[in-house]
DNA sequence: AATAATTTGTCCGTATGTATA
DNA sequence: GTATACATACGGACAAATTAT
């Protein structure tokens, strides 16, 4: 209905599509709720529905909205923004959000330390370490699939604490560290896995970011380290200064 | 040749990925080189073919190594450590790396802000925009592909600047500002999209690092605001406590 | 230029141990 | 305890892509 202005000198379809945004920002469309059709949005902007198609792409492409055949354009619901810093802890990050964090075990398994984990963990190569696999995740939606390495002799009955206390932080307060912070933080990307895939609620060939951090007591003791792959589409890592 | 050791315990295709870990971790293989054949690394650990083909699929997923069907299975370069920090300049890092970086003008339109852009460079709705596209490479290697936004009206000629000098800190120096910092950084992952898998030199499906930053001079004002994708098989980003 | 050899990818099957219901 | 499912490990055969002859 309300027709839009448009401006001269800049691409139509660019036009198109920071008119969608701000109608996104402004909360004229909410998360998860349905953009009209096509056509009607060509009609309210007097262009062609291939140019609003065009504008809907480039808003597809940088993740906004997300178009279903048959049923419409969706606008993708906020990224869960994640802040990396010393301190991180992923329920402090998701209770700061107003989100239910929730950790669940799925598996953990005694193993001996390969030169590379040794090295990290400052611990002897073959020193027996536990596994811990995760799903990390917020008002019931999956965030991360990550897995943990910490001494196995340092801490005896990790998995069983953190299957009771959902919580690695939780963890190792249980075993008396009141204080940790990360020591360092690598972040990649790659395609999610088959397993993955399946635990995160993922179509396959969708990214996820990989992050590999090592945690260490106050006086610089590693503690843990872990390989952490989050759904791409559901978070956003914000790099602030301390 | 060498037989390894193996012990109990643990799966074998892990004691097998492990091993390999080790060996290009020692550089006994060398990045970019090629492993011996499956049956060869089989024979060596004296396990069956498959549990080899198990062991390099858990390195494949991570990105270690990289295997071509006829040909054989390859180390993968290692990535370019990539620092984040208030003072990330992309010239710097990679000539850090002792390798040569390259910024390169793909193309440069004079714009109005939208509101997005407006509210993160502090500037009036419509107010003149130059946007910057640009391809940054290591040694001839593309690493990134990058939307810069800035003032039209503070900095006049940005893009033939840009075109010349080939870096966006000497831009900035051009203009007088000797000194910037990142306000805010803020990282997902995607996939890359048909124009940048060109210019990235990336397959079709593979995922890219999008990092979008604001940079502000050292009394705070926003000078620029940019939305960079990185070849994620290339780069690594770091992060540590400045 | 055509062929053979090599190497990874896929599929079949068999057997065993270990959790889980 | 029993049955079921799953991961692990091995063996063989062939397809598909690449490289060497």
């Amino acid at each position: 209905m309300s027709a839009e202005a448009l401006s001269a000198g800049v691409a139509l379809w660019r036009q198109v599509a920071d008119g969608i945004e701000q109608a996104i920002a402004d909360g004229r469309y909410l998360p998860g709720g349905k953009l009209p059709g096509e056509t009607e949005i060509a009609e309210n902007y007097g262009v062609n529905r291939h140019t609003v198609r065009r504008a809907l792409a480039a808003l597809a492409e940088r993740g906004l909205v997300r178009a279903e055949r048959g049923s419409g354009t969706f606008v993708r619901s906020r990224r869960i923004a994640y802040p990396l810093r010393t301190r991180t802890r992923f329920s402090e990050i998701i209770n700061a959000g107003g989100r239910e964090p929730r950790g669940q075990l799925i598996a953990a398994e005694r193993e001996p330390a390969s030169g590379a984990l040794a090295g990290q963990l400052d611990l002897a190569i073959g020193a027996p370490l536990f596994r811990i696999e995760a799903l990390r995740s917020a008002d019931g939606v999956p965030i991360s699939r990550g897995t943990t390495w910490l001494s196995a002799v340092r801490f005896p009955d990790a998995p069983k604490v953190f299957a009771a206390k959902r919580s690695m932080t939780k963890v190792l307060a249980h075993y008396g560290i009141s204080d940790y912070r990360r020591l360092s933080t690598r972040i990649t990307a790659s395609v999610v896995d088959a397993a993955d895939a399946a635990r995160l609620d993922l179509a396959a060939g969708r990214p996820v970011l990989v992050v590999e951090s090592i945690d260490v007591a106050a006086d610089g003791t590693p503690l843990l380290t872990s390989r952490a792959r989050f759904a791409a589409e559901r978070v956003e890592f914000v790099i602030e200064p301390d």
